[in-house]
DNA sequence: CCTCTGCGCGCTCAGATGAGCAGGAGGGGT
DNA sequence: ACCCCTCCTGCTCATCTGAGCGCGCAGAGG
């Protein structure tokens, strides 16, 4: 690798004009006339000099931002944003809380004054609605019913009414649970006037911030929130993930359930629609389920952590 | 410096940008048909990205040659050619041969079958003969008279042979004293037969190599080698350095003195005929009288070591 | 001695690039 | 509501740059 130019005259000048290149900007021509060479010479020399390692490039970012790995996870699953925070995840709760501001800055990027927001109900969109700065009145549509989390104050609504306020814009929100024990239930919920005039906004939602669960205990709100025999059923059909109660295989397959018939949230085809849904998954434990939701393409952001990233990355 | 980009989303499209640039070598209108960006927009997300310091250039050399040292001191005196190397430099034996090496390697770039070499005597030059790898053919001339010098094995002449016998061309030698008692011995030995055939060779001379004294106790060997009254005269002339027996004052002119008429050696005008005359100084106390050679014009070529080089460059 | 071969050099020409400019969107002041 | 100011964007055109080519020189071999 190093050790390419003939003498240490050779060595200095090569230096010098790498220098002149590539730190002072004069261009090949400029440097050529200085030094009474042909541009072609020029180059010559500036090639060696970079195969030889003496002019090296690196592309390294400060903050926490890890850049190599957001493109990889960009490109690898045709993401249109991918933000992996090179954050220690020790602690969970401070995990999140990075994850969230992350995600709302990333969202205050994106969103524009066009854009209807959709939020589904989980632990990092709440952290992500806490850090949101202010957005150019954007409307905040509810995706999902509401979940009972012991400890957990912010529900389904909290949420996106404090992203509206954070907006200006109106919050299309209702009262209703998220899974129910019967289909009849459900459906008569869903066309309560409250409930149909937030779904109708659905179809016009352009961005979505979502959860993502692993399907096994301890690892999604929703399974540990349902009877034993409705988690084995899910099991057995090969669900794998589910994001905010849309349910996948592992390898991003939607997988219809009966379950289905007795939630009040979005489904699959109208996850699909949304041009662009962002999830905010951490924890390596995951790492499954957010392989499956980014094949199942119905994600197109992710903001996480660099050891989530990775295995992910993994094949 | 940092922190110019929007937001995350900003941060890493960058990153993206600038590694398909910088790194993958593709073309901005490339990377724009990739992103669907216009290359006007590729072309300013590059500037930012390195305006903000997030694509990195450096130019670093491995080995022990300080390339930045080397390129402010070539351009600061106007020089062809300037070598200076981070070496260890408290023991003054091993720098004399680190020197030593690298003045041979800087030589046998440089020489051409064409050149005419003159050698005048120094320690350092006679550590450069020693490391000295085969030239093509090129005659060496002798351009200074022996010096006695206690412990010193090497005269001129042995340099001379050393180093012809390295080139396979002619020697040019001759035995003479550097410095005789009075003028009109000088002249008698210049004329003798083997000293003027040495001498017609002077004007030929394209390339030379010469030590530099520092006009002090200890830091000449010239000096050390004269009694006290012709010491003293040089000072009160305001000689600062000498070149192989060429006088300087401080600011590089040549100090005409009584004594150049006692002495077998190359003239300042006869020195400055020669394109390229190479030296090879070492010690941080010589740097005034290094100074002084390069102001002088006189020389094109050093060879030294970081610490003196900076010193040189102090103002 | 001549010829062959490989290498270094600079040329041509098409494509890439940069500087400067004009048009348009957004934001704030009156 | 209106205007001005500023920033952002993409255009034109002149310049710069890279890929490939042919020349000439040095060294090997006949």
């Amino acid at each position: 690798m190093a050790g390419e130019p003939g003498g240490p005259a050779q060595v200095v000048l090569t230096a010098t004009i790498a220098r002149r290149y590539y730190l002072d900007g004069r261009s090949k021509v400029e440097i050529a006339d200085e030094f009474g060479l042909s541009r072609f010479k020029v180059a010559r020399i500036l090639d060696t000099a970079r195969q030889s390692g003496l002019v090296r490039i690196e592309i390294r970012h400060e903050g926490e931002i890890d850049v190599d790995l957001s493109a990889r996870l960009r490109d690898r699953f045709g993401l249109q944003h991918a933000i992996v925070l090179d954050t220690p995840d020790d602690d969970a709760a401070s995990l999140r809380d990075h994850l969230g501001r992350a995600a709302a800055q990333l969202l205050a990027e994106v969103i524009t004054p066009q854009d209807v927001l959709g939020l589904a109900w989980a632990r990092a969109v709440s952290a992500m609605a806490r850090a949101l700065p202010p957005l150019p009145g954007t409307p905040v549509v509810q995706l999902t019913g509401a979940m009972s989390l012991p400890g957990g104050p912010d529900t389904s609504v909290d949420v996106v009414r404090e992203v509206a306020s954070a907006s200006g814009g109106a919050a299309h929100v209702f009262y209703a649970p998220f899974t129910v024990p019967d289909a009849a239930t459900a459906r008569a919920l869903r066309q309560q006037p409250e409930v149909a005039r937030a779904f109708a906004h659905l179809p016009a939602v352009t961005k979505a911030v979502a959860g993502v669960g692993l399907w096994a205990p301890g690892l999604s709100v929703l399974h540990d929130a349902l009877p034993e025999d409705d988690r084995a059923a899910l099991v057995r059909l090969g669900v794998c993930a589910d994001v905010s109660g849309v349910f996948l295989s592992a390898d991003g397959e939607p997988v219809t359930t009966q379950l289905s018939e007795r939630m009040i949230g979005i489904s699959a085809e109208e996850m699909r629609a949304i041009p662009e849904v962002i999830t905010i998954p951490y924890g390596v434990a995951k790492a499954l389920a957010v392989r499956a939701s980014l094949l199942s393409g119905l994600v197109g952001g992710i903001v996480t952590h660099a050891a989530l990233a990775s295995a992910v990355l993994e094949e």
